[in-house]
DNA sequence: TTCGATATTCGACGATCATCGAACACCGAG
DNA sequence: CTCGGTGTTCGATGATCGTCGAATATCGAA
């Protein structure tokens, strides 16, 4: 499918594990990464890492699953976002946390945020802005 | 071996995706969570779970290896402690983070914390403004 | 030294997972 | 309607993981 609405969950019925298990994994982190550098959207094929097209389909799935992004249609073309709002709401703290403690890595090694996140990094101890 | 000292990786050599994959898992995380509830160090032995030693053991690995927890011997003995001074020097905030997150589960289900669990966790309220 | 208790390691087994290419479903444009 | 572009689903494959029982290593006690 192009781009028919997904199921995106209620956080409630998300357990920590799920979100951990679907955090703890290079792919997924870095994705959960590149959204929150850019506030707002991200277009499916801006998404651009060295993986298949079905295996970035997949692991975008279990992070809707685990109710961190959620996807929206426009046209044949699909937009991501984190929900941050509602993951807040349900385990407050935990993806700024993880975002904050990953801040540094994002510096050195990856490029996609090569962009203007530049001057992000405020000091984990505040509560990122998000 | 009965006791014989583990290895202790320093948090510096650790990466979060290490520490969140070790927590994204539920007999771990509720280590984790029993560790936590009682300050200082806990027996082996006192860790009942329904699984096989070997699987214990295996598990208490894999949060050494996370840098999560920490082994001592004494004598034929070993208490496992939470190495949250460690691990809130490397990711600051993380497991403070994921222990709130999860106070509800604990007090709902689990009787392995009853007790009062010495207050930790800084109240997560902190704004995501989002 | 011998024995029992304690924790780790060693296969082994089944389940889950990340990955891929191919097939499919959907949409807009021609 | 027919195409080309875009995500998703479908096996399949190889790797990793959680679990166990048995074997092993270490210590204290008899």
């Amino acid at each position: 499918m192009a781009a028919r609405e997904q199921h995106h969950p209620p956080l409630d019925g998300v357990e920590l594990v799920t979100v951990l298990a679907a955090l703890a994994e290079p792919t997924r982190l870095k994705i959960v990464r590149m959204l929150a550098a850019r506030d707002g959207e991200r277009a499916w094929k801006d998404i651009d890492l060295p993986i298949a097209q079905s295996t970035l389909s997949h692991h975008l799935k279990i992070l809707r699953n685990a109710g961190l992004v959620q996807s929206r249609t426009e046209g044949t073309r699909c937009f991501i976002s984190l929900r941050d709002g509602d993951v807040s709401e349900r385990f407050p703290g935990l993806l700024e946390t993880v975002l904050s403690c990953e801040r540094g890595v994002l510096a050195c090694g990856d490029a996609t945020a090569a962009d203007g996140d530049a001057g992000a990094v405020p000091p984990p101890s505040a509560a990122p802005s998000v």
